[in-house]
DNA sequence: CTGATTGCAAATCATTTGCAGTCAA
DNA sequence: TTGACTGCAAATGATTTGCAATCAG
């Protein structure tokens, strides 16, 4: 999706093409992967237009939502986080993430195997699914290394 | 998961087993699949204990999340919720939510479809999957004869 | 022009925290 | 007895809102 994209659906929904709006979707589609937050649009915004206001940024999103542009998600750190809609993706439905419990990192998946569980959705209780949202929690590699190290230490600590 | 676990495991911790912990798990467990608020746990609890305190409450999950007795939910309506932790399932994973964007009902899902795809992310990145988290939203079967009907309508509508 | 949009500051609202009194162990 | 726990009220912090000025169409 596209500026030119974005824009016709501004129109088509009756809303006005500025400035801020442009920006706050060329900051998120620039930062793919990295799930700012309000505040940190917010930062990016303020380098060229010192003078937007964190208000814009709230009502910005908000509209890109509405037009499905982003995604909101949220990894229980308080904060919401916004990110381009996977619309590419036939499905319409969203990419997965995977974030690690040891050091906070988020990766983005893409994999689509949610398939099967949506049909037994769909047959046991009359369910419809149109999107969907899966977070995997676990330990990314670098800190299973670390925890191996650690454990290899306690050890050594308690055979002394 | 009973009582006396729960307070085995409080005691385990150095913690101390009051009426206020076992009154909020209590109130937790009795409401299976209702995902409380902090709110609502707070009404259901004043009605047998006028005198307790919001923070309290806010408090005591905090320790039940610590003690992986309960976990969080959050259907981004701006509350978090909190349910009985699934441990009963072998692997210590949660259930899904199917949350039907039409009402907001929230069905509980019991299914463990993906495996396959924490399989993938373990191989392809090294990541070790420990709990995921899975939200499926739609409409509910509720909500579909509802929109067939008013499509019906707007067709007639627009025949005029 | 003119209503939609913006920036600012004030308001909201869920959640957290400080503190003095209370209670479990 | 005594440190952990609780209730209360005040503080916090992300998000929202009212309003006058500004801008897109």
């Amino acid at each position: 999706m596209n500026d030119e994209t974005v824009k016709g659906l501004l129109r088509k929904a009756g809303l006005k093409v500025t400035n801020q709006r442009m920006m706050v979707l060329d900051i998120i589609a620039s930062h793919p992967a990295e799930h700012l937050t309000a505040e940190e649009i917010y930062d990016l915004a303020k380098v060229n237009s010192p003078e937007i206001g964190l208000a814009t940024i709230y009502r910005t999103v908000q509209v890109l939502l509405d037009l499905h542009v982003i995604d909101k998600v949220t990894f229980d750190d308080g904060f919401t986080r916004y990110e381009l809609n996977g619309e590419e993706s036939a499905s319409g439905h969203r990419h997965h993430h995977a974030i690690c419990t040891g050091c906070g990192k988020v990766y983005s998946l893409e994999s689509d195997l949610l398939d099967s569980l949506e049909e037994e959705v769909m047959e046991k209780l009359g369910f419809l699914v149109t999107n969907h949202e899966v977070k995997l929690y676990g330990l990314c590699s670098e800190c299973r290394k670390k925890n191996e190290k650690k454990e290899v230490m306690n050890r050594e600590e308690r055979e002394k």
